[in-house]
DNA sequence: CATGAATGAGACTTCATTCAT
DNA sequence: CATGAATGAAGTCTCATTCAT
């Protein structure tokens, strides 16, 4: 099989090829941002020529594209498969989070999160078309997490009238408004417990009838005597104030 | 008054030539991004030569610099002006968000918050310093939502072992997560109904004791807690009238 | 005497102004370089506006051709003085060339003369009135070291038949060559010695009677020596070729 | 061959575009000063877009590096070549002073000599590691001079107490000192004549006994004896490579 | 006379992309 | 398929000079 065989290796060496850039590519546009990285550096850093660079993609934006595709399946693939080994909808949001900020920190690729939003914005960058593509990538990685709400609502464990809008933007936005503390400071602890001071807020407004549970008893007599002392101190105020 | 008069006059057309600059940038850099717009293009906008841009700021980076700092500047004053006339610990966290949506809507401004974060992150564009007083403006701004926090917990209504870290981020970053879907749709009604749908779960996270028995002790907890904010309030302008 | 009080205060006010900007200039233009130094610069270290730069000098290269006014007035005037006060015609020459040096050195005007000798030769940076003018002064000053060169033929010390101009280029162009080496260690007794180095060869070459018995002894030594160069030159051949 | 022709033709090409540019700024700068001389122009000059001159230089500074490295390449090679086939010092001398002349006025390079200097000088133009590097570029050429004389000395015609530097200086600056004037009548003979009216001064300031009172008495015996020890030494010479 | 805001030409350099080899 | 020389448009920024105040 002379020729297959050398087909093999032909396709082989292309996809390796095709893999070099797209790896350095990322690495560079997460370290130094979009802009900042031209396709010279990217050359180099893949051991490629300018031209190949643009035989594999045709364009730097094309580039930019495919990085963030195979970033989304990445990030949409570990987390359907951590899912399903996971029950429990906290253990599962828990392992969600973890999962989106370890895949962001990695490769210090919080830039490409922010080159995406930055992107789809931008109207000189992206045609219609292809912000669509980006925003259907982030349309299916975000579902996931619907998913697990509506699990959730289904087995009788969460409020069946949440906004899951607004939950999903507070996930997803609070995990990386919060991603830049965390660049640096990588370790693993961090990280989990970061995780778990995301969730446990959201955790507890998405429970059926709250959570109740918690020492009720202090409430009235403690609310009614805190009303007394602010009164107490408003008055001194409006004293003070007439004197 | 023959000089001083000129002079003011002159000092006015500067201030408004600054002012022009400063519009023209914003507009520009939130509608097509920082790097895509050329300081030709500014300057055509803002009716002025592209000399006289670098006249009054330094570099393009000072310019954007300049428009960040206004724009916290707004960011905070008006946050903070509106935390003094209200109350209730929801209400101004209603406010906050409200007030932080609009503010960054208004002037589609939402690429000003983008790239903040973009170039907080870049290493190669900006210096320690700068950098810093990046994050020192948006430490003053959110800091103000820490105050709201605090007060609620020493007024005994909020949890006083609230994370409040956390809690932050997942405030402003969801708030800005979701503001992409808001773009466009700009009506009053729908910011004030993302707005609680933002705040309502954090609302209820925060509470001591959960929030089970809320919808009993309303009744005369809360008229208690409206006569008290009705005396706070009449104070505080007592005092600030008398000062 | 109201009115003439007032014009001397005015002229004086003016005449420090003009000396101010043109100290600053020389300076800078020293320090940095004709082209790196802007009229922005010059006007700060002066501590006047821009404009007033303008206002004295109608040009920025008419601020160096009065810069160059200046330092060859100084340089005409010190060295005619001195050469009044001393009578030996090798002492003179000690005199002349150490004040040449001094002068240059002394506000690291180096840069001076290079920038004067650069622009006499830029067919764009000056009108071939200006050029000239300044080669003017150059001639002058440089004819008094041919007045005391004539000075010591007449006095029957020097050969009357040196060439003169070629004197004069050693002269000068051997100091100012030499005196990069000096920038830095400004010491006296550096340049006093050094000095004496450069004087000294062409003082030894002037002096009457100089080669007077080259032509008798030329003879035999000169035979002898053509025939060593002949030996030695087919030996290095020979040398070359067998190597 | 028809790979490893194709690649020569590549190459031709490439030294040839190389050279085109090279010698178009190298004649820019000669005329106009590198200041006046833009990018622009040179690419121009040499009929190439203006993007390729950076294509080969990196920089208009590395651009002038460049040149002046080529210049002190033809300097020293043309220099050292011709010493070895002439024996007598001071027709060395006078080769060396009408080489370096007929160079520099060759492309009206004046002006790179004054550049380097000016440059060598200006501390905000060029880093410690280039000034040095052309400071070793003129330090190998100059050197040259001082092995001539050296030579001179071993064989007993020159004066073995001869400040060295100081004559380095007096040779070459003399020499450009007085090439201006050379400029424009660049006939063959006036250069010529010129070289030997700087050379003769030193040429006679340089010889054992200089000026008849050190100590006259070793003149002739010396130089006998000293003639014979040379041609001894090459008969041995020859001896060896005729063996 | 003094100011300094305003100008706009032009400088150097970068960069994505093309194409002949 | 791979190369890298070539392009030229566009970008940011500087600067000498002018002029209204």
């Amino acid at each position: 099989m002379n020729i297959s065989e050398a087909r093999n290796k032909t396709r082989e060496r292309l996809e390796q090829r095709e893999a070099d850039i797209l790896q350095a590519a990322t690495k560079l546009f997460a370290a130094d941002g979009f802009h900042a990285t031209s396709t010279r550096k990217i050359a180099a850093a893949a051991g490629v020529s300018e031209g190949t660079v643009f035989h594999y993609f045709s364009t730097k934006n094309a580039l930019l594209l495919a990085i963030l595709d195979n970033f989304y399946a990445d990030l949409t693939e570990s987390a359907r498969e951590g899912i399903t080994e996971i029950m429990g909808t906290r253990e599962r949001l828990l392992f969600l989070a973890e999962n989106h900020l370890r895949l962001l920190l990695d490769n210090q690729a919080l830039m490409m999160r922010l080159i995406q939003v930055y992107l789809s914005v931008d109207p000189n960058y992206f045609l219609d078309y292809k912000s669509t593509h980006i925003h259907e990538l982030n349309y299916q990685y975000t579902r996931i997490f619907d998913g697990v709400i509506r699990e959730g609502i289904e087995r009788g464990y969460l409020d069946p009238d949440l906004e899951l809008s607004a939950l999903r933007d507070l996930f997803f936005g609070g995990l990386e408004y919060g991603m830049r503390t965390l660049l640096g400071r990588k370790s693993t602890d961090r990280v989990a417990t970061y995780v778990e001071h995301i969730v446990e807020p959201l955790w507890q407004s998405m429970q059926v009838g709250g959570n109740g549970d918690k020492d009720t008893t202090i409430t009235t007599a403690q609310r009614l005597e805190q009303a007394c002392q602010r009164v107490e101190k408003a008055a001194k105020k409006l004293e003070k104030a007439t004197r």
